[in-house]
DNA sequence: ATTCGCACACTAGTATACAAGAGCGTAAAA
DNA sequence: TTTTACGCTCTTGTATACTAGTGTGCGAAT
């Protein structure tokens, strides 16, 4: 387990929160680890409750599993998961890229045109870890556009089982095509083209759907059956 | 506050979550109400640990407002919400049912049958308790029949927005309607008809569009703005 | 009468103590 | 040697104690 700094705004169960989850995602917290509240209430220097409280939270989303009394394990990615989070990201992607072709003001397209800019910038210089903050900010924005912030935050849990192969998926292949998707998909939005936009989602989202195998055949470990 | 009975199985935190739920979709818990930690948990006889982590993960659906240091209240309905519930439910339920054409069993048809077949029996003695429970079933069973139970139970907390809505719009006009939607709905998965399906779903939902206006009026005390 | 200030009674956040069950290892008995 | 039983240590679940901050009301001082 990484360490991640405590924000001095935060509360400790949102640290304990955002560093658990980041752990998870960036797989510093290999699927199928236990884990133990108290070990990690010391690693991050706070006590019991918080910690709980986020792992609680966390086993709501089914990325982490709990047995009582006996321990709390990081789940294997399953790819009955990993499919419900793609077909939900699929559906609610393309519908809110659609309601932001109707409802994004100039504002909203500025600010889209400023992070793709960003993304494009750091592609020359081939920095990972800014594009992939970028990309999750891209896509926060265009349900920004849409008005539809509180289901982004919703998606967000479910998305895990999905973010965990895209991490695995940038150490095994490097794609440097998303930064064009975005791109396009911002074109579309300024064009009000919701059929482009729809095209550019289900595109934009096969790509991970590829390296699915060579994935699971690098990391036969970390899945499930 | 009405007494909800704890089942001998579940852990104290369930039972908190549970009845606090199920109070504020009946709106047993009005919105705009202050909750303490401490009441509740003496009314459901049990610590405030397990009705603290409940009250956190509603909170999380913004369904409960909590102020550090001041106090916490059941959220006033705000339509911003319930329209973003409605856009998930639309956009999320008619992808699903449309998957439930390729994907239904016969098993998972004999089981719609069932329960339509009870909504239509509960119909005529009108039994409104029974109908809400045997609905939310049946959308569940197309879920599940779609192979997306997670989406369903990830679902379910954004919901409570629109489920409140719903409690109302049962105690203002009385719809018998939505029986047969189910029934037809039912028919279409039979069918394999994915353009009837998405043509139902959205009939089905603008029934409680139509209301809102008229609820509004009878409980202006229970929405924001 | 008005205003200022402090004490008190709440809140939620956090830490810690206790309970109850699971699993494992060891030692004793057959 | 094998098996059984007990106990220690781990886990999560729950209860409770403590911390810090907010608002309110009362009383004193002006």
């Amino acid at each position: 387990m990484k360490e991640i700094v405590k924000l001095p705004t935060e509360t400790a169960r949102d640290y304990a929160l955002r560093a658990i989850r980041e752990n998870i995602v960036s797989l510093d917290l290999e699927p199928g680890t236990g884990i133990s509240e108290n070990e990690i209430a010391g690693f991050l220097g706070v006590s019991r409750t918080p910690v709980r409280e986020a792992i609680q939270e966390l086993s709501k989303a089914a990325v982490i599993e709990i047995y009582p009394q006996r321990g709390s394990y990081v789940a294997l990615i399953d790819s009955k998961f990993v499919e419900e989070a793609r077909f939900l990201r699929k559906t609610l992607d393309t519908a809110v890229i659609e309601e932001a072709c109707d409802l994004a003001s100039q504002a909203d397209i500025d600010r889209l045109e400023e992070n793709v800019a960003l993304q494009e910038f750091y592609l020359q210089s081939s920095a990972a870890d800014k594009i992939y903050y970028l990309d999750d900010e891209f896509h926060k924005l265009i349900y920004s556009a849409a008005k539809k912030e509180t289901l982004h935050a919703m998606r967000s849990n479910i998305m895990l089982h999905f973010d965990r192969v895209r991490t695995l998926s940038m150490k095994t292949v490097k794609d440097t095509k998303i930064v064009g998707d975005h791109r396009q998909m911002l074109e579309a939005i300024k064009s009000k083209d919701k059929e482009t936009c729809k095209q550019l989602v289900e595109k934009h989202l096969s790509r991970y759907h590829i390296d699915e195998a060579e994935i699971r055949a690098a990391y036969p470990q970390y899945f499930k059956d």
